[in-house]
DNA sequence: AACAAATATGGAAACGTTTCCATTCAGGTG
DNA sequence: CACCTGAATGGAAACGTTTCCATATTTGTT
């Protein structure tokens, strides 16, 4: 084990006593070697401890065996479990897994592409603010660079991996509905960069109209004020007259109710809410979340599996969007008959110093 | 916008009229070069979008410009939030995030080093099942790849970004022993495959016993058995004497409250549980988690900040662990006062058929 | 025994950079 | 006017592979 900082295939090539060229071939298995050489270069290899350059094998082949992603921020569990996914897949294959992440900005979505692009790799699995208008990834796509869209509905020219957003928001209109609920808010982070959400709202918005209901009331969070329930609590006050909330994320569906029982209100009878994502802990709650439950997992190994397809000169096609599911719970019930305000605060009447106590402990 | 697969450096200084090593200087600034040539060979390179192949600049200077990153997994959030402060801080510098996952598995651990060492990584940053002891990780040492740890205590060779485990898994036997708690329980997930976990149960179990209290119950649960309350409830049942839980992740400190409840038992009035890690939706719960809280983020900030100060030749260096903190929540209490059976099982009669109910939508 | 066919081998080019070195040319100094 | 300095430039080597091609050796067939 002499720690020589690099070995090449020359130094192997020497001490066997061969030429270089054999020597890739015995330890490639690409062509005829004799027993005998085979036997030196296995054990010269062996003895100095040689290890391919990927970079040198990348040269020459102009395949770096790298595929980029890059998704908004690993910090969303959604976009991490996507991500491991994509891992998943690529496991066995001989493909690695170069990352970036674009913490939602549009600018550094499209460095980022030009980043990835310019480490030359083989393909491209994205999540982005905008992929339709990214001139980076426009630019990969004419380089002959196959990517593969995950989260995002089609869009020309590329494949995706993606839930229908749309039609689950319409199902959530749908139970909203069938519940008897009537006036409803549609609850999100950030949806000037996120098409999820946006697509989310488009379908529940539409399927409240088609029902007859009033347009949901449109609630955006900034970043901050999704960890403090205050605002929250304030802009619930403001809207007393909503009996169910369609938030956008299940985060954001557990912070509502935290919102809500500071104002002294009990889920779901005085405010049903549903989620969006299913993730596990919904399921563990003192009141098990109602959500839409998807797959991001899936998501992440199916964008990796086309892309693979793709990359071994394979057509990248469009599947089918992956399934949703309707979780139950218990944070999904009918409206209180009553109105609100005989209704919700008389039942509570303690909620001004409860509100005082958790604040000071935020 | 002719879309030329790979245009070189060779293209543009053709199209410039001037030689290869004129066109790298433009390009570079690394040398003298008359403004007329400068012009012409941004121009061509403008024309003809040119780029650097990074596995060209790679072979050349041996120098990827690419850090390894492996974790057990990204679908554990506080992996994911690491790897993302390891991306937050690459960001700005050329340095691109290759990344890998063992799925808690020791053997891949050590075939994804040997892996990114073979992509020639210019440095590592790696939470692995056991990283004193996996051969490949020692050879990237002696190869002189830099490496920095995340999550785990200290070893020889390697510095290292991590949370004293063993201190903050005392200071909830202290709080324990401080409410009068004296049989307690930890619960944790492959104990085998986490040195976190097992440094957490040290201390824990240290501090119990320098207080006097019986030694805690050690409870392992599967992976599997994770998600479904069920044999978690079985063990509580079996274990009736206990009055405090110290968990070692927030998601098993929500999961056993699910099982405590499944029992009709109240927490924290018939089971205090304390959880670890510090996730937000512990803050947004009913009854908010007592927990403590670390800082995944900047550990792998700090990390990545380390490991770019050896790659600049400086030295890397130990830093003094990050700090944690005991959020206080509410699932911590004192136990209570009378007899288990007395008490628990009779304050919640229903307990059997609430069991089935929820049985049955699991 | 002679020759074709198959097998084994090594030299050299190519992949896209950067950088060392040598060359050319202009301008300044004695 | 000869000389030196410094700037500007391009050729070529090197980084580590794979692969084409040519050569050398063995095997098999008449």
């Amino acid at each position: 084990m002499p720690p020589k900082a690099k070995v090449t295939i020359k130094d192997v090539a020497l001490k066997a006593g061969c030429g270089i060229a054999t020597a890739s071939r015995v330890l490639n298995n690409s062509g005829p070697t004799s027993a005998e050489v085979r036997e030196r270069v296995n054990r010269a290899a062996l003895d100095l401890g040689f290890s391919f350059s990927a970079i040198g094998r990348a040269l020459q082949s102009s395949k770096s065996m790298t595929v980029g992603c890059l998704v908004p921020s690993l910090a969303n569990p959604v976009f991490a479990e996507a991500v491991q996914g994509v891992q998943n897949e690529l496991v066995g294959t001989n493909y690695q897994l170069l990352i970036s992440s674009s913490n939602y900005d549009d600018k550094a979505d499209d460095d980022a592409i030009s980043t990835l692009v310019s480490k030359e790799v083989d393909g491209l699995i994205v999540t982005m603010v905008a992929p339709e208008r990214s001139p980076a990834l426009k630019l990969a796509h004419q380089r002959g660079i196959p990517a593969s869209l995950m989260f995002h509905d089609p869009i020309e020219g590329f494949a995706t991996s993606y839930v229908d957003n749309f039609e689950a928001a319409r199902e959530v209109a749908q139970r909203f509905s069938e519940y008897g609920h009537r006036r409803t808010g549609f609850l999100a982070l950030r949806l000037a960069t996120s098409d999820r959400s946006r697509n989310r709202y488009a379908g529940f918005h539409a399927e409240c109209r088609a029902r007859g209901m009033p347009d949901p009331v449109l609630i955006e969070l900034s970043e901050t004020d999704a960890n403090r329930p205050e605002k929250l609590t304030a802009i619930l006050a403001a809207h007393p007259d909503l009996t169910a909330i369609f938030a956008s994320n299940d985060f954001l569906a557990i912070a509502v109710q935290k919102a809500a029982r500071l104002l002294g209100w009990i889920v779901p009878r005085d405010l049903s809410v549903v989620g969006f994502d299913g993730i596990e802990i919904g399921k563990l709650l003192d009141v098990p979340l109602t959500t839409i439950e998807t797959m991001p997992e899936k998501m992440g190994r199916q964008a990796a599996k086309s892309l693979l397809t793709a990359m071994q000169g394979g057509v990248l096609e469009q599947l089918p969007p992956l399934p949703f599911r309707f979780r139950a719970g218990a944070t999904l019930a009918a409206p209180r008959a009553k109105s609100r305000d005989d209704g919700r605060v008389a039942a509570q009447p303690p909620s001004v110093p409860l509100i005082k106590t958790i604040l000071k402990q935020g």
